[in-house]
DNA sequence: TATAGGCGCGCC
DNA sequence: AAAGGGCGCGCCTATA
């Protein structure tokens, strides 16, 4: 089936699996984990060698005693490359293999990616056999010139395609069936098989496979080296109307957990074949996978990851048997296939394409032969992309605790395929979900938001006209409306809205669909203290927070009694008092500090103070929104509802960092993580004493903190014990409120690579005050900062930074300016934390998931979200799992824990989720 | 009128 | 010159 669905289908990513209650009866429980990473000190050290590319010496220098670690393939892999690695020591720490993986794929780079960048020129060029022969010393990996055509060599669509309808078997009987399937499981059974199928009945932008789509036809490829009748290696099925039964023959085969499938996007084909009553096993692989963990940044638009994208690129399928590549055709898209210009009523052509339904494809005579291969390409394209990326894969090494641990082929079958087909079978359970519920709740929701936004147009109309059109959900127009007229907002703007009344412009007869509107200003200069990365005036939440208040709504009663005093405010504001806030307070028995800085702006009284209660309804109207959009809608929606009234999510693997989209790491988590993998000691001994690690930072930034909590006079934090309703003395967080603001925030920055400049922007200080804030933070933390000048080291010289298994993240080749940008010396510092975190969680998830008494006991995984995992079992005996589940999260290193200190897990258990929060 | 890309935002 | 990571969504604008 077509891979755009990958891509297109992220909308159900969103789902915010922590409004779904699980609800069955009496029998279901939620069983819910925290995963807590403790302070495990493990004998990772940050390493601080760094590569850089020399000229043309054989030679490794070496300030550490790394040669031991190097094996004699790397050694020969060294060798056999004619640059210079150069390691240098320049930081002190030494004892790590970090700077042998580096250097292994600073030396891959080597040797698979400059030969490309000169014949990417090439093609681009005029390209020719000269020019590759005079790169050919330099490179190993010198392909045939045909293979760099881009464009096929003759003119006919069908010979466009990865095959010809000459190599393809067409199979559209039982008898026909039979005998491929004999053949498949008999004589090719140890070949590796790429499957696809093409799929009706499914609209992917809206709905999940699970419960939608119908099989139309397949394709298996499994090799050169096959015959399946006159020399036919493409084995093409159809199962549309008439033939559906022959999918039946075909389902011992899919289930037959000995033969090795490859597919491209495995998720959605097995989705799709379950409708069907099939259960395919023997996933060997999933080439989107593959391709995400070779190259985890691929970028542009079309799916950076489809079939199609990756089998056109040339450093994708640089991996491809050389005698395969003369005749590799990469994969043609549908839309250049199949579609075609509609004829306009006048007979012109038309500019937008379309495609028929794929069932007319199939059925219509002039069409048939091009989709059978188009089809069949699907799956010769998959088994060739597989063979080029498994290639590839194998070539590098994978590293992790010190030791080449194999390739990182080896960690795609330890890890991420059996993580595939986890989450294939977490989207395929499903979460049962309180629709009944959550429609009540999405009810109540849409009635405060109506209020809300009553409440807010009531006070716009008495500055504009059009309360009635603005879409209070547009920050463009909400920024118009507040700030136009200053901070480079220009006073009015016009915008197109929903004709909603009726309007009918000047010279129409009839109301157009929309209608366009003015909206200026409010004409009170507003204070604005955040701004955009346009460095337009920010409407956040917070930015609104800041004009409101802590003031609430207050839909009913608009305090319309309140005697309107005018020039109060500003008397009380500008003495900036407590003492004059609370006169005040005393007079009307309400907290006038309470209100934000529109107050003033509104010249106080009531003005100012209907300001800040409309401004405090646009941010009610927006958390209901984030709210009812967020989940409570996504949750319920049919489309990814399946038939037995589940909802599916869609889990990816598709980002950068190897995190699962569809999930939320805890920062926490990933500070954590930040500790462990620059082996800071303060911050290793922060955690495992537990308690405010904010406050804790800020007494270690501060001296006089430090000093104050040394004598008792505040405390670090304070757990109420019986008897106590006070605490012994004022706490560090009261007291010290601004340094443990800034501790937080830069406990928050730092591990994004946040700088002393763009903090400087945001407390509004000089850089050099910034500066030195964040050398308050770093002070008793220099591991932090040794182990991020390594990471950006890493980014500069080997173009990659890894993670804590060993994953790589690389980082394009880019001139030193760019490099300067910051951009990748941020990613690099930011991704071994991410990428670590989403390590860990895969590895907790597998131990889950392989852990055989949990699964007897009847226990699933459903979903993990941040860094919890939520599990679904029988009530009777979830103490027992509960057990069962701390024990296998807190080992999840092949049932083992690796690092010197434990895992802490927590676990709850209880009848939904809200429950067990 | 549909679609793609940019931007701003919320979330972790 | 800019300087916080990645992701998904909704609004807005340009484009055809």
């Amino acid at each position: 089936m077509d891979d755009r669905i990958g891509r297109l289908r992220h909308k159900h990513h969103n789902i915010k699996p922590r409004s779904a209650a699980a609800q069955d009866g009496s029998n279901i429980k939620l069983l819910d984990c925290d995963l807590g990473i403790e302070n495990h000190v493990t004998n990772i050290k940050s390493h601080s060698a760094a590569a850089q590319d020399g000229s043309n010496i054989k030679l490794i220098e070496c300030g550490l005693d790394i040669e031991n670690h190097i094996t004699p393939e790397i050694l020969d892999e060294i060798q056999n490359v004619g640059n210079v690695y150069r390691l240098s020591a320049p930081m002190g720490h030494v004892d790590s293999h970090a700077p042998v993986s580096s250097l292994v794929n600073c030396l891959e780079a080597s040797h698979m990616e400059e030969p490309d960048i000169k014949m990417n020129k090439e093609m681009s060029g005029q390209g020719g056999a000269k020019d590759h022969e005079s790169s050919k010393d330099s490179s190993k990996n010198v392909m045939p010139t045909d293979y760099f055509s881009k464009e096929p060599t003759c003119n006919s669509n069908v010979q466009k395609l990865a095959c010809t309808i000459g190599d393809v078997l067409i199979v559209d009987d039982l008898f026909a069936a039979r005998s491929v399937v004999d053949k498949l499981q008999g004589e090719y059974r140890h070949h590796v098989h790429a499957c696809d199928t093409e799929v009706a009945d499914i609209d992917v932008k809206k709905e999940s496979p699970v419960g939608h789509g119908r099989v139309i036809c397949f394709s298996i490829y499994c090799g050169p080296n096959t015959d399946f009748g006159n020399g036919k290696t493409c084995i093409w099925v159809d199962v549309m109307d008439s033939n559906a039964e022959l999918l039946g023959v075909f389902k011992s085969y899919f289930e037959d957990p000995s033969i090795k499938k490859v597919w491209h996007n495995y998720s959605f084909d097995r989705h799709v074949l379950a409708n069907h009553g099939i259960t395919p096993a023997g996933l060997y692989a999933d080439t989107m996978q593959l391709a995400r963990l070779w190259h985890s940044g691929r970028k542009g638009t079309g799916g950076s990851y489809s079939l199609e994208s990756l089998t056109s690129d040339i450093e994708a399928m640089n991996g491809v048997h050389k005698w395969d590549r003369k005749t590799l055709m990469k994969k043609t898209s549908m839309m250049d296939l199949f579609g075609t210009y509609k004829i306009k009523k006048d007979g012109t052509q038309g500019s937008i394409k379309f495609i028929p339904p794929v069932e007319e494809l199939q059925t219509s005579e002039a069409l048939r032969d091009k989709w059978i291969c188009y089809s069949a390409g699907d799956a010769l394209c998959t088994w060739r992309l597989w063979e080029s990326l498994h290639g590839q894969l194998s070539k590098r090494h994978w590293i992790f605790q010190d030791k080449v641990q194999g390739s990182m082929y080896t960690f795609y079958d330890k890890y991420w395929r059996p993580f595939g087909e986890l989450l294939v079978e977490m989207e395929g359970h499903g979460m049962l979900v309180d629709r009944p519920y959550l429609a009540e709740i999405e009810k109540v929701a849409c009635k405060e938001r109506e209020i809300s936004i009553q409440r807010f147009r009531r006070w716009v109309g008495e500055h504009c006209c059009y309360a009635n059109y603005i879409n209070v959900t547009s920050d463009a127009q909400i920024r118009q409306l507040l700030f136009g007229g200053f901070y480079g907002v220009e006073m009015c703007r016009s915008f197109k809205v929903p004709n909603i009344d009726g309007y009918i412009e000047e010279g129409k007869k009839a109301p157009l669909k929309y209608r366009s509107i003015n909206i200026c200003g409010i004409g009170k200069k507003l204070p604005c203290d955040l701004f955009t990365s346009g460095g337009l005036p920010a409407v956040s939440m917070q930015a609104l927070r800041n004009l409101a208040g802590k003031v609430s709504v207050d839909y009913l009663t608009a305090d319309d009694e309140e005697p309107f005093i005018p020039g109060e405010a500003d008397a009380i504001l500008t003495s900036a008092g407590a003492q004059g806030s609370q006169k005040l307070d005393d007079l009307h028995q309400e907290d006038l500090s309470a209100y934000g800085q529109a107050y003033s702006a509104f010249g106080g009284g009531h003005e100012g103070k209907e300001a800040c209660r409309a401004i405090a309804a646009l941010c009610e109207v927006s958390a209901i929104d984030t709210l009812i959009s967020g989940f409570i809608q996504p949750l319920q929606g049919g489309d990814i509802i399946g038939p037995d009234n589940r909802v599916h999510c869609s889990l990816n693997l598709n980002t950068e960092t190897g995190r699962l989209s569809a999930r939320r790491p805890n920062l926490q988590l990933e500070l954590r993580l930040l500790a462990h993998l620059a082996n800071c000691k303060s911050m290793l001994e922060a955690f495992k004493i537990g308690g405010d690690f904010h406050s804790r930072t800020a007494m270690n930034m501060y001296d006089n903190v430090k000093k104050a909590v040394d004598r008792g006079d505040v405390l670090l934090e304070w757990e109420p014990k019986e008897g106590e309703d006070v605490p012994p003395a004022p706490l560090l967080k009261d007291v010290f409120a601004s340094e443990r603001r800034k501790a937080k925030m830069l406990n928050f920055s730092i591990a994004y690579g946040k700088t002393a400049r763009g903090l400087s922007k945001d407390w509004k200080v000089s850089l050099k005050d910034a500066q030195a804030t964040v050398d308050l933070w770093y002070k008793d933390r220099h591991e932090v900062r040794d182990w991020q000048e390594m990471q950006k080291m890493n980014a500069r010289s080997m173009h990659c930074v890894h993670t804590l298994l060993g994953r790589a993240r690389h980082f394009p080749r880019v001139s030193g300016s760019e490099f300067m940008s910051g951009r990748i010396e941020r990613a690099a510092i930011n991704t071994p934390v991410q990428g670590s975190a989403a390590d860990v969680a895969m590895l907790a998830m597998l131990e889950l998931w392989r852990n055989k008494e949990l699964k007897e006991l009847g226990w699933k995984l459903l979903l993990q979200v941040h860094d919890e995992m939520i599990l679904e079992g029988p009530s009777d005996n979830a103490p027992y799992a509960k057990d069962l589940v701390v024990k296998a999260m807190s080992h999840p290193f092949d049932g083992k824990n690796i690092l010197r200190v434990d895992l802490a897990v927590e676990a709850k258990y209880a009848k939904n989720w809200y429950a067990a929060k």
